[in-house]
DNA sequence: ACCTATTCATAACG
DNA sequence: TCGTTATGAATAGGT
C-alpha cells in the first residue's frame, strides 16, 4: 500500500519512522475498534513508541485491568500472581509468628497462663527466676558504673576546684593582701551545684516506647 | 475492502462473524508485528472472541508483564499497584513490630539489657517480680486442682471398689458357701490396676511447642 | 495535515 | 478451516 512496497525492516530515517508509527498506530486502533464492533470481541491494544509515549485501546465492554485479569486467569500465566501469593503467605506466616510472640510475652508477664501445664509453669517460673537475677545483676552493674563515673567527675571537679584555689591563693600572695577571702566559699557553692546537677540520673524515657509497667501490647 | 463495502456493525450471522474474527485477528497481528519491526515500538495486543478464546501478540523485545508494568507506571493507573504496595507496607510494618516483640521477649528473658536505663531496669525487675508471683500462684492452683481431682477420683474408685466387694459378699452369702473366696482378691487386683492407670498424671507436652528453658526464637 | 498512486486486507464465495 | 478474487481500505512518499 502506498507508493511502492516497503520492506518490513526498521525504518532508519527517524522522521519517517515517527510518521509511519503515527499512521499505523491509528490504523491498528481502527482495526481494533472494528473488530470489537463487528465480532463482539474484547480487544486490548497497548503500544509505545521509542519515545516512550503510550497509546491504548480497550474495548468498551471491559477495562484494561478486567481484561488482563481474565487473560491471565485463562492462560494460567503468573504475571504477578506468583510474587503476590508468595507475599500473601509470608504475611500470613508473619501474623502467626506475631500472635505467638505476643502470647509468649503475655505469659512472661503473668497473663494467659490457663493453657499451661504444671511442667510448663515450672519451666516458666525457673526462666523468670533466672531472668530476674540477670536483670538485678545488670541493674547493679549500671548503678555501680554510674556511681563510679560520678565519683570520678566529683574527684576531677574537686581537683579543679583545689587548683583554682591554689591559683587564687598564689595570686593573692603575689598581689599582696587586701582582696579578702570572699571568693573561696562562692567557688565551693558553685561546685556543689554542679555536682547536684550531675548526680541527677539520666531519666530518659525509652526511645522505643517500651514502658515496663504499662504494657498494652497495642502495637500494629 | 473485499467484494463490496460492509457497514461497521455487529455481524449477525455467527458463522460469518467467527470467520471475520479469525481473519481480522490475523490482520491485526500482522499489523502489530509490522509496527514493531518498522518503528521499533513495543506492542501488546490481547483479543478474546465471544467464545472466550484468547489471542495475544507481544513484541519480542519485552513480555506481557514487563510492558504492562511500564504502561501502568507511565499512566499512573492503579491496576494492581495499589493492593500490592499496601500489602508491602503492611509487611514491612509487621516485620518491624516483630522485631520489637522479639527484643521485648529477649529483655524479658534477661538478654539484650545493655540499652536500658536504671529506671527501665527497675521497672522490668518489678514486672518480672509480679509475674513470678502470678506464675507461682497459678502453678500452686493447678497443682492443688489436680491433686483434688485425683483425690476425688481415688475416693470414687474406692467407693466403687467397696460396693463391688459388698455385692460379692452378698452374692457369696446368698449362694451359700462352697464356691470359695477366690474371686474377691481378683476383683481387688483389677480395681488397683485401674487406679494405677487413672492416677497417672497427664503430662501432655505443650501443644504449641512452647518449651520454656529452650527458647531459640528461631520462628519465621 | 493533505494527496494520491499503489499495495494490502478482506468479504464473499467455493 | 483453507483458497481465490474482486474490491475498498490503508498507507508510503511527496507536498
Amino acid at each position: 500500500m502506498g507508493r511502492g512496497r516497503i520492506e518490513i525492516k526498521k525504518i532508519e530515517n527517524p522522521t519517517n519512522r515517527q510518521v509511519t508509527y503515527s499512521k499505523r498506530r491509528l490504523g491498528i486502533m481502527k482495526k481494533a475498534k472494528e473488530l470489537t464492533v463487528l465480532c463482539d470481541a474484547d480487544v486490548l491494544v497497548i503500544m509505545s513508541s521509542i519515545t516512550g509515549k503510550f497509546a491504548e485501546y480497550c474495548s468498551p465492554t471491559t477495562n484494561t485491568k478486567g481484561l488482563m485479569d481474565r487473560y491471565q486467569q485463562v492462560t494460567g500465566i503468573d504475571l504477578w500472581k506468583d510474587p503476590y501469593e508468595k507475599m500473601q503467605s509470608t504475611l500470613r506466616n508473619l501474623e502467626e509468628v506475631n500472635r505467638n510472640l505476643r502470647r509468649e510475652i503475655r505469659q512472661r508477664m503473668g497473663e494467659d497462663l490457663d493453657g499451661l501445664s504444671v511442667k510448663e509453669l515450672r519451666g516458666l517460673e525457673q526462666s523468670l527466676d533466672e531472668t530476674l537475677m540477670n536483670v538485678r545483676r545488670r541493674k547493679y552493674h549500671v548503678i555501680t558504673t554510674q556511681t563510679d563515673t560520678y565519683k570520678k567527675k566529683l574527684r576531677s571537679t574537686h581537683e579543679a576546684h583545689k587548683s583554682l584555689l591554689r591559683e587564687l591563693e598564689m595570686r593573692d600572695e603575689l598581689q599582696g593582701c587586701g582582696l579578702g577571702t570572699g571568693d573561696a566559699p562562692d567557688v565551693g557553692n558553685e561546685g556543689a551545684r554542679v555536682l547536684a546537677f550531675r548526680v541527677q540520673p539520666s531519666l530518659q524515657p525509652s526511645i522505643l516506647g517500651l514502658g515496663y509497667g504499662s504494657h498494652d501490647l497495642s502495637l500494629v
